[in-house]
DNA sequence: ATTGTTGCAAAGTGTTTGCACAAAC
DNA sequence: GTTTGTGCAAACACTTTGCAACAAT
């Protein structure tokens, strides 16, 4: 039921971390997760609570929030910030690390990842004041079919 | 009355810009424009509001907001998205193009600019399924006062 | 039995909008 | 005088929270 090819374990890791957090197992939570670890990139909470609603598990809107919050606060769940309205959410991997495209036109978000792009951070991160945990990166333009 | 070092007249490309548009000078936005002109950093439209109203010429918040929206539809205002609970607005420069470091701890929001990581994004830029017309950059962490 | 989890509805909070009046041209 | 700009208050939209019911341990 996994849609992406990766081979980590993200929803095993993600359950552990949650149990050893002392967390129980609730069909809200793990819904959400399930849709998290199909998903190839970012969703909003209420794009995840249209999709679990036309799926088999229904999960209210405040469960999607708490949840997210929930993972979030533990690393399992990455916050993306395109411009756009609302925030986005994504599995956070530890290898496959990716950073973001936004169509300013029509709102398509897509991944990239680079190689060269990751070592100039980890570079600079080094020389910045600041203990930097994580960075994201955004790239805004147009997409081929808005082409503006 | 411009706090900042810079050469580029801002403002005056800001006005001109403006004019060129069809719009009137209103004291409101005259205000808000110089306000940002002496900024180092992006400030939250609240933040704006607060300073406005120590300052000469009180801007009620919906001017503020109508005032970046303009600005920024006009791409003399960039949007900082820092994943803090508010957006942040800072001028849009054409050279002294910088990104920011947010600490978790504090909110704190600093610039810096690094060219290789420039260089970086402008050939990674190239090579991806979008026309890139802008990028933003957010380093996240503690600062040395937090250094969690 | 205890305690974490969930849904619903209500409350919050940042942002936008409607409208009347003031200001710029 | 006409049209744009502004302030105020109300409306909005996304997110969070209180609370009672529910489910996992």
């Amino acid at each position: 039921m996994t849609a992406h090819t990766h081979t980590e374990p993200w929803v095993e890791r993600t359950e552990a971390t949650l149990a050893a957090a002392g967390h129980r197992r609730g069909g809200a939570r793990r819904a959400v997760i399930e849709l998290l670890d199909g998903q190839e990139c970012a969703l909003t909470a209420v794009e995840m609570e249209e999709a679990l609603r036309r799926g088999e598990r229904s999960v209210s809107r405040a469960s999607v929030y708490r949840v997210l919050e929930e993972l979030e606060g533990l690393g399992l769940v990455q916050r993306v910030e395109t411009g756009q309205a609302m925030v986005r959410y994504e599995r956070a991997e530890r290898e496959e690390h990716h950073h973001h495209l936004v169509c300013d036109g029509c709102g398509l978000v897509m991944p990239f990842s680079d190689r060269a792009l990751e070592r100039a951070i980890s570079s600079l991160s080094r020389r910045v004041p600041l203990t930097v945990s994580e960075h994201e990166i955004v790239l805004h333009g147009s997409c081929q079919d808005c082409a503006a």
